[in-house]
DNA sequence: AATAATTAGTGTCAAATTAACACTTATTTT
DNA sequence: AAAATAAGTGTTAATTTGACACTAATTATT
């Protein structure tokens, strides 16, 4: 039994850190938290921690997420791995990048963690704001292919939320039409006999997902954003 | 200076598998080696190893790479973390799962790393079978929105290369003539004034990629694959 | 009661892109 | 000279795209 030749290897502290994303009505935000321990201490960081001994980082993931933010069963998604030697100056750790995108409704005040619009994103402990560019990137990606963003408009929303989300991911405008005219040719919506009139006078219609389609047929969403590129 | 705070948590067996692609002129293959130590013994495996104490996940890839195949600089991206706690016997190791396609050629033969067709993977060490099924969905997605697969092809290709090329990944038949089209289409092709007789009596002409328009202007390849969608 | 203000919702058309389709060309072998 | 092989190319109809601006529904104001 040769377990020397694991014995050999150095080990490594490995950390999770979560990019979180969120959106309610306007703008792109990003969520944070002020750091209560040194180092760095009250400097503003993501949402991170380290992989404990009987949980997949994917686990891991999740329960700092939901300890520092009271948030649980978010969807999150590994995109980066952070592994430079010098990256934090006290000691070697290698962190896997996981994000996500949910309404910002949905974050109890029980929490420390704050929303930033992401383009007053103040400077982050380590490398945290370039983690925070590449999940943004991705984020870009990720919107054009897939309907994901449907998704974190919890149950229903309207087509005007819809079209903000994307503006805001995209920092662009949209041709209401056109995006309308996509949107509904993917045939993934339904709409409700019930309208949002928070938002305006002549009330705007809910729509939900329809999620028997979704799960097969997932559809490619390029091109939703005119002469709008990959990476 | 709290240090302790990092001394409280376990550390971690990191390593990195590296998933290799390979193809020549008609299907596409896979690396394997074969294991000369224990556990698991004499049966085939990803590349793979541990992250050392001054380089980065990526570097250690390389490393890696290198060392049992003598491939070096090899663009590999990193693509998923495996990291159940139980998903090797002996003791924890999370992998961090590096891909990339290469021309199969380039493999000196002075290394034991063997091509296997892709369709005939054999049966593979802990969950590296799950690795390559990952690495696989990866390379697809990727292709069709990024002309890297022209890279891979040496300096000079021919069309009927690259179409056997997008053949094999998707494992589809394609129309020479839509395909060709879309290629030409991009602009990315220069045409050189030399022809491939190898593979036919006619003879087919070299391309080269117009490397200064590759770089700026990224184009979506998407659609590439006429009716195929993400995922 | 009428008007103004606000945002939702919709249609057309020209241009570009797509997918389906099969024959000709260049060269080598026999 | 004929046969074999793989390269290379063009047309057309259908679909999708992007540019464009008005009408509809409701509420607030006067």
């Amino acid at each position: 039994m040769t377990l020397d030749f694991y014995k050999k290897n150095k080990k490594i502290l490995l950390a999770v850190d979560c990019i979180i994303f969120g959106f309610n009505k306007e703008e792109l935000e990003i969520l944070l938290i002020q750091r209560d321990f040194e180092p760095e201490k009250g400097k503003w960081s993501l949402m991170g921690g380290f992989v404990e001994e009987n949980e997949s980082p994917g686990d891991a993931a999740q329960r700092v997420l939901k300890s520092l933010t009271g948030l649980d069963h978010i969807y999150m998604e590994q995109f980066a791995v952070f592994g430079n030697p010098n990256r934090e100056p006290q000691e070697r750790v290698v962190s896997l990048c996981y994000f996500a995108l949910i309404n910002t409704e949905i974050l109890s005040t029980d929490y420390k963690a704050k929303w930033f619009k992401l383009e007053k994103c103040p400077p982050l402990i380590f490398d945290h704001n370039e983690m925070v560019v590449e999940a943004h990137n991705k984020l870009k990606k990720k919107a054009a292919l897939y309907p994901i963003l449907f998704e974190l408009l919890s149950d229903k929303f309207t087509i005007p939320q819809i079209t903000l989300l994307y503006e805001a991911i995209y920092q662009n405008q949209l041709d209401k039409r056109n995006f309308t005219r996509k949107l509904l040719a993917s045939k993934l919506l339904i709409k409700l006999n019930e309208k949002d009139k928070e938002n305006s006078k002549k009330g705007a219609y809910y729509y939900k997902v329809d999620k028997s389609i979704y799960k097969e047929k997932i559809i490619s969403f390029l091109n939703f954003l005119p002469g709008w590129y990959g990476e």
